[in-house]
RNA sequence: GCCGGAGUAGCUCAGUCGGUUAGAGCAGCGGAAUCAUAAUCCGCGUGUCGGGGGUUCGAGUCCCUCCUCCGGCACCA
């Protein structure tokens, strides 16, 4: 079983913020959690470079677009490791196995009679030598840049029969009801589409940063037309000598903002049937981060989460943990240091870190550090009946935070159980029933911490490794997350506090 | 204006086909325990379930209406 996985590509004219973040760990959570299934993954991200703001920005600075797409790619890019992010392939629209491909697919697409060219008509800035749209426009008719009068002005352009697919695409939005998660998202992209579609311009006459249309080389395609093609172009030359596109596409999921809902849910399949190609199986759209106060972030308020500044101090897992848990997957949530840092320390530290260091420390204050080999308790073990299988079915609806939820709770029965059986009282005891009693609730113990560090090893990569390891059972598949039936026998070592207090 | 989502404990939110005294976590107060990163566990809530009306034996849950907030209503990416 394959299964493909995409984020959005980051637009480089910028730098790499907390919702960047947000985006890869929450795609990563679900690409390492379909690994664990045992199937043939790929993760894909990557940067969006070409388009006027780059071109302007360059222009800006004096130096070229491709420079400074060179310097800002090299940061998004940088961030991935540090947020452990395990994407197979980092994708950029300049390689030139995408410009290619690009070239390719709108060729096909202009072949199978789905391009015209068409004046596009529009309020112009002189200064800007570009196009403004209606919802930039200041009052007045003004350039918002530039604060002159627009002038009305054409440009010949290539057109994309948008409109020929709106059947279609209803028939795709009615056959297919997980095609937009979530629900909500679903409903605005087909109401989008009912309302009636227009064709839209696929190529730019007046810009020369992008990629070149090959039936017209005096225009280069309109940025969207050569960013959404990413996903599938990335597949062809990923791999060198190796065409994965078999292999991989359709993709199973694009995780994508609710920004660009509309170009991944109306141009993108519009454009792949166009190509005849096959479509992808779901979109998802997240919400926004918010600023702590529930308003949009931005440095005047002072409510910025800098995800540099986390990593620094907490971790990778830390911020992982926290976006996922905190910000419902599919909604805005409001985010900021303080919550984060009470999750580090009630949840992650007090809550999971210290079972893990209480369990292993009894195990080897008691037994050496060996998991005693008895019969489990079928108690403990009733409490993660089906819990696989559960976040098997949530993972497949790509429901992040409700699976991270219901592995948590297990973590706090593992915490009353500790309480309710006492090992330490059992422990005093010197009766062989008591020694024996010790065994079940130490070994249960050991396997549950097992189970639950390998269901949150997708969003906790580097503290289930080390704690599974100096548990002596690293395997993290999923065909291990079922509780066993009797205690491992394995060694534990001691390891220092997964989550420290900082 | 039209369409969609939301309004439940101080805060963040769960509440499946309408059905027992409306739940969880956090924060707060009190207690127990000592294996553990002074980490854990137990107990403590008279909430107009946004307002009003209706259907029903019974409504947070269905219908109507009103109020408030958010998003979408096309080529900024």
């Amino acid at each position: 079983m394959s299964f493909y996985i995409t984020t959005a590509i980051d637009y480089v004219n910028g730098v790499p913020h907390v919702g960047h973040a947000y985006e890869k760990i929450a795609t990563d959570v679900i690409a390492r959690h379909m690994r664990q299934r045992g199937g043939d993954v790929f993760f894909l991200t990557g940067a969006d470079e070409h388009g006027e703001p780059v071109a302007d920005t360059a222009a800006a600075e004096g130096i070229s677009p491709q420079e400074l797409a060179d310097r800002n790619v090299a940061r998004f890019k940088a961030l991935l490791p540090e947020l452990e992010i395990s994407n197979d392939f980092y994708v950029r629209t300049t390689d030139e196995g995408h410009e290619q491909r690009v070239q390719e697919v709108m060729q096909r697409i202009h072949d199978n009679g789905y391009t015209y060219k068409s004046l596009y008509e529009g309020w112009y800035c002189p200064r800007c030598a570009d196009f403004k749209v209606e919802n930039e426009i200041l009052e007045g008719n003004l350039c918002p840049i530039h604060e002159i009068p627009l002038v009305r002005e054409s440009e010949e352009n290539w057109f994309f029969k948008l409109s020929e697919f709106q059947v279609e695409l209803e028939a795709l939005y009615s056959d297919h009801p997980s095609f937009v998660m979530p629900l909500a998202r679903y409903n605005e992209a087909l109401s989008f589409i009912q309302s009636g579609l227009q064709d839209v311009s696929l190529s730019r006459a007046h810009l020369k940063w992008g990629i070149t249309v090959p039936w017209d080389t005096d225009h280069v395609f309109y940025v969207w037309f050569d960013a959404l093609l990413n996903y599938y172009t990335a597949l062809g030359y990923a791999r060198p000598g190796e065409d994965l596109t078999d292999t991989f596409w359709p993709a199973q999921f694009h995780v994508i903002g609710k920004d660009i809902l509309k170009f991944h849910t109306v141009f993108w399949p519009a454009m792949l049937m166009a190509a005849e190609l096959p479509l992808p199986e779901h979109v998802f759209v997240h919400g926004f981060l918010l600023g702590s106060d529930g308003r949009k972030m931005s440095k005047s308020l002072g409510n910025v989460l800098d995800p540099f500044e986390v990593l620094a101090r907490f971790g990778a897992d830390a911020l992982r943990f926290y976006l996922m848990r905190d910000v419902q997957f599919g909604a805005d949530g409001a985010v900021g240091m303080e919550a984060l840092q009470a999750r580090y320390e009630n949840e992650l530290a007090n809550e999971y870190g210290n079972l893990a260091s209480r369990t292993i420390a009894m195990i080897r204050r008691y037994r050496d550090g060996v998991v005693p080999e008895v019969e489990l308790d079928p108690a403990l073990r009733g409490e993660f009946d089906g819990l696989a299988d559960e976040i098997w079915d949530l993972m497949d609806g790509a429901e992040v935070t409700a699976a991270l939820d219901r592995v948590w709770q297990r973590v706090r029965r593992c915490n009353r159980y500790v309480e309710e059986r006492q090992p330490w009282a059992l422990a005093k005891q010197d009766h062989p029933e008591a020694h024996h009693e010790l065994n079940i609730v130490l070994a249960s113990l050991a396997e549950a911490v097992r189970v639950i560090s390998v269901l949150l090893s997708p969003y906790l990569p580097e503290s289930t490794a080390t704690l599974l390891k100096a548990m002596g059972s690293p395997v993290i598949s999923l065909d291990q997350a079922a509780f066993a039936e009797h205690g491992s026998g394995s060694l534990v070592e001691a390891i220092e506090p997964l989550f420290p207090r900082r």
